[in-house]
DNA sequence: AATTTTTGCAACCAAATAGTTGCATAATTA
DNA sequence: TAATTATGCAACTATTTGGTTGCAAAAATT
């Protein structure tokens, strides 16, 4: 399909699927896909999609009970957006002017 | 449109956004259209959808000089997304095994 | 002045995405 | 056993997205 990071960075580009995984972070237990649909307005079967999109990232993890699948989240894959960023740290305060002194130089 | 974090996100989760981004970051100097899409497969427009994309994430700026149109990324907004990360790694060294825990004290 | 170069805009296309509804099924409860 | 509940799967729709090609215009070069 896609890689890794790709997975990842899909994943929470999409704001309700932030917003579902923000409340399974700070859920004190795991949920189920009724107890997770309860919260947002989309229907069951919306969330259940994103759940998947999430889970296929990585960000959560279900387990079957019963009728029940049980969902928590699980911060650990975030690790490799933070390593992408932490490349780009070294430019972010030297980046903006660039752009004006390298057009300054051009009109000398 | 969309919000700002969704916008940078959305940006970077492509992976020929991220190559672009990657070649305009390690450049010396601002490239024009034309050096970008030489380095790429894409079609000039394609490469111009992207960068266009970049801009409006506030990842590249652009500079009109004559007929060309000088880029040059800007990191700054990714420290958007550091400080998103940044609240989810309170959790990510306790979050695996809770699922266990949970569903072990389901069965009790 | 004629040609070439750099670019934007618009139209188009195929695939992916976010969402829906309907139905079937397995587990639970009454 | 009958009714209810939790869920997955499939089909469908509308929108977005990543990409293309063709054309026009402005700037630079010859």
């Amino acid at each position: 399909m896609q890689d890794n990071i790709t997975k990842i960075l899909k994943a929470i580009a999409d704001p309700k699927r932030r917003e579902i995984f923000h409340a399974l972070i700070i859920a004190s237990s795991a949920l189920s896909i009724t107890q997770i649909s309860g919260q947002f307005e989309i229907s069951r079967q919306g969330v259940t999609k994103h759940i998947k999109t999430l889970e296929h990232a990585g960000l959560v993890e279900i387990t079957s009970m019963g009728r029940e699948r049980f969902c928590i989240a699980d911060a650990k894959p975030l690790k490799q957006i933070k390593e992408w960023v932490k490349f780009y740290e070294q430019f972010w305060d030297t980046a903006l002017g660039n752009l004006g002194s390298f057009l300054d130089a051009k009109t000398d």
